[in-house]
DNA sequence: TTTGTAATTTAGGCTCTGTTAATATTGGAG
DNA sequence: CTCCAATATTAACAGAGCCTAAATTACAAA
């Protein structure tokens, strides 16, 4: 009768982990502890012991003192979880009135209680959307996930086109404040000017209004460099 | 500073507790251990368990080996989660294409996840309905809730024309057999004849189609007698 | 009044997920 | 090569919420 594919079912802390780690990986190739602990705000002790049980359940690979690595099933789990994320935040933007700064947490708690079923009548609903409203790729239902290449505001040279693709969604005033300088998914805009030493950027956006914008931001604005402005 | 009203965020057994505990009672004054241990499919040493911590924390009043009681503190939460509950199983029904079937699990689940902010704007995208698709009544944001006063199916009288107000949501399959036997909320039908020794009771529902319903799901319809049938 | 049964609570134990304090390992600076 | 600081793990513990088995209480029948 059971033929080893039960439903698994996660607990939420689990399902954190997953995601946490997916996301430190596809930045530097394996995820540190201090990493781990950081992201999820829990101290470092605790990041081990559930790092030994999830290795124990064969989510991931753990090399002690080195770091963890998602196994294939660590790695479907984690996408699923972002996939839900994404679409959650994607649905509350488009169909219940939500800015792009406050769906992060309200999904951070969905994404564990929703059903499969939820998720797709909702995807069905947006009309299967591929970006959320953070410009982050959205993982098809068998997890694959466009992995396009940005580059940060803060390393493209100046007298660039761009178009901003992605914004960090992690902080909300920062979403906010983003915003409120004109910029979402999709502008597109000049890069002016750069002061040294990890300082601000002057960027012309659309009918040529000038913004200033931190190396700290800066850093959080993904964008692709679409052609070079004359002289 | 702090003036004693935190946000409390009380887990899901705790939310669970408390809607199980209010639903008994409003049927019977107080809620019995193994009431609660029944609904909620928990063994009662748990439920003598949880509910020490409940009574600690102020939510309820328990007097031991005889039941327990909502504290004003403890409705509040109550209500507030039974609301939560009814609003997603609308929203769940009206927007996202669900049957009144499968409504309940998923909002079992994610009562317990969402924001004061999102139901209330899911009551809005709904126009603030005041019944959920079983025809339970829809507490206010301020915890008011309308208590209708209705009649089982098994209890009205044969020759009675009654209309259908509400159905007990607990059990998907008891739902689909009753939509398959034409009846949903709202429909008026006339009570034609009953056999006795809990017998099933006969119907004529509208376009004169006549159903036998067994006494078993007769206890789950809740109805209100409009008015009396000539001979 | 006694007594049996059902309901309830207490006792003791388990898993999960977190904590802090102490210990161990790693990798780089000197 | 040695030693220090950063990073990670282990040890010991805690609380929520569940369990089963044993003890207690309530209540109604005899
Ligand atoms: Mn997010
Ligand atoms: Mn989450
Ligand atoms: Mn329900
Ligand atoms: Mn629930």
């Amino acid at each position: 009768m059971n033929t080893g594919t039960k439903k698994p079912g996660y607990s939420r802390s689990t399902e954190d982990y997953l995601k946490a780690i997916y996301e430190l990986e596809s930045l530097g190739g394996s995820a540190q502890t201090s990493a781990i602990a950081e992201v999820l705000d829990i101290a470092p002790p605790s990041v081990s012991g559930m790092v030994k049980r999830l290795s124990e359940s064969g989510l991931l690979e753990h090399v002690p003192y080195r770091g963890v690595q998602l196994t294939r099933a660590g790695r479907r789990t984690a996408l699923k979880m972002v996939r839900r994320h994404r679409i959650l935040e994607t649905y509350l933007t488009s169909k219940l009135g939500y800015d792009w700064d406050s769906v992060h947490d309200e999904a951070e708690r969905l994404e564990h209680a929703v059903s499969d079923e939820l998720i797709e009548r909702m995807a069905m609903a947006l009309g299967n959307p591929r970006y959320d409203p953070h410009g982050a790729p959205i993982p098809t239902k068998d997890g694959e996930i466009e992995e396009p290449d940005l580059v940060p505001l803060a390393d493209v040279p100046v007298g660039k086109t761009v178009e901003l693709r992605m914004v960090s969604d992690k902080d909300s005033e920062r979403l906010r404040f983003i915003a409120s300088l004109g910029l979402r998914v999709g502008v597109v805009f000049e890069t002016m000017a750069r002061q040294p030493f990890r300082g601000p950027i002057t960027i012309r956006l659309p009918g040529s209004k000038i913004q200033v914008v931190g190396n700290e931001l800066a850093q959080l604005l993904y964008c692709v460099i679409r052609g070079q402005e004359v002289g």
